[in-house]
DNA sequence: ATGTTTGTACCATATAAATATGACAATAGT
DNA sequence: ACTATTGTCATATTTATATGGTACAAACAT
């Protein structure tokens, strides 16, 4: 589980540091497939915001494909299911893959800059 | 020179992605002091944009010193440098990265998974 | 069945971002 | 001088974003 925090000066919406705060907990592991985040009611009291702006950051990573949502349930971090060929699967990688190199590169950062900082994180 | 990139689903303007892609691109080395920046209208075509959104940018960051704009002539990088920290360019990374391990995660890739596939794209 | 909890949908409002146009000014090349 | 190219400015308009308020619908527990 995460600790939510929102920074009102940050100059960052809201619902857009929920995503990256939901990102940031999958990518770190403190959020596990198949956990149950915060209801919408709960976050918005929580963080003192209204429970649109959690549902909205919720349905943005729904549509992602990186949240599941259910009615009357709750919020899960998606289970993932593989259903398509290595072949598609290796595709779909490497798709992935250049969209990011290029996007870091307009930056200035190299694969092994992106490398290294993915190694880090493994730690 | 730059090859720019405007990410619509990052959720930042495409004026600050400008922004943040020509300073990380000083910073970087991939753009040189003195070196002509594409014409604002130039480069709305390329990235698909009004030629006011490129302006936008490049108005910014004349006002911090970082262009110089001489009308009739072009933009090109001043004379200075462009400080940004250790720790405010590791989080661009990280924050790159971050997306990017997210998406592939969704996915079913491990972050070893990546890390693989862009080894193989060095080669 | 009924009530509670869950997410959803719709509406309203305010602000920010991006576009569209057009006119203007400085520079360079001819 | 003339022309083309550059950035600038102003203004209006449209579109997207952001947040809040309220009511609805699906799932669950009892």
């Amino acid at each position: 589980m995460i600790n939510f925090v929102l920074d009102p000066k940050a100059g960052i919406p809201f619902y857009r540091q929920i995503i990256d705060q939901i990102k940031y907990g999958i990518v770190s592991g403190n959020l596990k497939t198949g956990e149950q985040l915060p209801t919408v009611r709960a976050l918005a009291v929580e963080l003192k915001v209204n429970l649109n702006t959690i549902a909205k950051a919720y349905k943005e990573l729904e549509i992602q494909n990186i949240l599941e949502t259910q009615q009357g349930t709750g919020t899960f971090i998606r289970k993932i299911e593989v259903r398509i060929s290595e072949k598609e699967k290796n595709k779909k990688l490497q798709d992935i893959c250049n969209e990011f190199v290029t996007i870091a590169h307009s930056y200035g950062f190299s694969v092994d800059d992106i490398i290294s900082q993915l190694k880090k994180q493994l730690k």
